[in-house]
DNA sequence: TCGATGCCTGGCAGCTCTGTCATTAGAAGG
DNA sequence: CCTTCTAATGACAGAGCTGCCAGGCATCGA
């Protein structure tokens, strides 16, 4: 019924016999106004079906709402890749709409060398209200440096270390890596080898740590033949199975520090004939829906990135930023398929 | 050097000796600047390291340099999903870029059914330039209907069938469905059995009627046994092939109407054993990421998503859109570990 | 020589809001 | 009844840019 496609702020005031200026206020939800009018502005608001015009505000009020979320696309590089980037989007997204805010993503590929000066553009193009910065790229100093130069606030998501200069949001990947491979020995298996990623990511270098505790809780030996470094994808995984299986003493337990190794991990038995969790049990990290397509269904950490964005990007909208302070959001262990007892020979 | 953070078309002008609005001339690439005036300019807005302020241009010019991309998230309902999410994104992405545009995203669920009004409220909130319905969305008359009430021009992507009322991109279907059943028959399969999905997305219909294009040429016969309804979701291609390989006359091969129904024909497979591709061929439609994550690699119809996204985005940013008009981006077979030649007997 | 034509350039209004400050109304106090 | 204070409201000036129109200045043909 109501056409509009275009009702102004003058229209509403005309329309509730007020000013403009106490249309802004009930828009805005600020205080000194008599609750009489506020519900009269508010009735000609509905009736017109008038939305207030962004450009408008956002030139007036000298600030955009709008949060630019930055994150690492492996699409652009590895070759098959997962879903935690929707994870984090939706997690963005929740936080943004429900404060009227705009969001922007901008994937990119953390191996470009002029990403730093990418950045830099894009955020002083957009003049965002802040920037969410996610792993990988969080940990990476000359992207979180470029961002800090501009001036606005952001906030990293995922970061392996705490930091002093500003609020960062994490999951407790040590604590959670040291957790799976208790329970791996609690399975009884005694060789557990780990799959570690780029080691630049601060992540993976908690993940190796955690993996390293639970052994020595566990009362196991740390060998350096069981850990070898992938590169996230999964090629690398069954490559690096390849060289673990080839061993004279293979372990019976893998963990690779993330979903899609794992999958390689799981391709290269399948390759072998071994049977998955009877042969051989895969641990994973992540938990992106890859986890649940495979078959058996991977046992895997899962890592509540949408919980994360939002909470970093809801912190950003609401401004409170104490820097160094790090928001920890706990992962959980996911067993699924993919983990058995030790085979007994 | 130049600090900056804020040069405005006052200050440009300033140090280029000009008018704003020559200054607002050469950014916006309009003709009749001479040759040396647009040079002074240049460098001046280089020295300054000036950015056009977003909001001022769209206020001033009355249109939001902004598209809105709504497109259904299968993470919101069908437990694990697939890339084809980012595929969009990167070729909208790619097209916004280009032509300084931001792009808004909006997943959303296609059984939500106050989904028309949610879209219709976004669309006159933001007032984009244009929208891009992704498919399923496009295939819903009622979604098409709201954004076509907003006025705001739009661009449907892979639809089924033509409209006369706007423009739209799709894909050859039909035409590559009938190429794959083609593929599979020439492999020596006489019963090669179908899944498809909710028959309410066209594009699934198509692929249906390619199929039965396929075995008519192929010169088999067309038996409604061998054709199911599955939700798309991995676990509808799970039972629906645990239905097929039960039959007293089993497929020896399975076209599926998308990747994840393959995939879960492939874990069917798994758990009874059967060695694909010696046993059982399995192809599957969309060539999403999750194709490379199986093992073997599936045989699928590569979709080029991003490329009709962004040719749809382009569209819609030149704003050539004549109304009717069908733009045409093939699919492409990729024939890959999961499709071999008939077992014996 | 005088328009006429066409390229360049600038002036100015206006897009829709918000921030600042002024003003009014109403309550409280003497 | 008049002051004093506070809550409620409004007037007005921008925020930075573009659209429209007017004008200046060569060039060209008659």
């Amino acid at each position: 019924m109501g056409h509009s496609l275009k009702a102004t702020i003058n229209d509403v005031a005309n329309l509730a016999g007020v000013s403009i200026k106490t249309v802004s206020r009930v828009v805005n939800n600020e205080p000194n106004v008599r609750r009489d009018t506020r519900d009269r502005v508010k009735k000609a608001i509905a009736d017109l079906s008038y939305r207030p015009n962004v450009s408008a505000r956002n030139l007036a009020s000298q600030r955009a709402r709008l949060i630019v979320l930055v994150y690492d696309d492996p699409a652009a590089y590895v070759a098959p890749s997962s879903g935690y980037v929707t994870k984090m989007q939706e997690g963005a997204l929740n936080a943004c709409r429900e404060a009227g805010y705009e969001l922007l993503i901008h994937p990119c590929n953390y191996r470009d060398t002029g990403l730093s000066d990418k950045l830099r553009k894009v955020v002083e193009y957009a003049r965002p209200a802040g920037v969410v910065i996610a792993a990988p790229l969080s940990n990476m100093p000359r992207i979180v440096t470029a961002v800090e130069e501009t001036g606005v606030p952001f906030v990293t998501v995922s970061r392996g270390k705490k930091s002093r200069r500003h609020f960062s949001v994490a999951t407790n990947d040590r604590e959670i890596s040291r957790e799976m491979t208790l329970y791996l020995a609690s399975l009884g298996h005694k060789r557990i080898a780990f799959i570690g990623g780029d080691p630049e990511h601060a992540a993976v270098a908690n993940r190796l740590l955690g993996y390293k505790d639970g052994l020595e809780e566990a009362g196991l030996p740390f060998a350096d033949t069981l850990v070898r470094e992938g590169d996230n994808s999964i090629g690398s995984g069954e490559r690096r199975a390849a060289e673990l299986l080839d061993l004279d003493q293979p372990p019976t337990a893998i963990f690779a520090a993330n979903d899609d190794m794992a999958a390689g991990v799981m391709r290269e038995a399948a390759k072998r004939g071994l049977i998955i969790p009877n042969d051989l049990s895969v641990a994973g990290c992540d938990d992106i829906s890859l986890a649940m397509q495979v078959y058996p269904a991977l046992t895997t950490i899962r890592q509540p990135f949408a919980e994360m964005v939002q909470a970093a990007t809801s912190a950003l909208i609401r401004r409170e930023l104490p820097p160094g302070h790090l928001e920890l959001v706990p992962g959980t262990l996911s067993v699924r398929g993919t983990t058995g007892p030790a085979p007994k020979h």
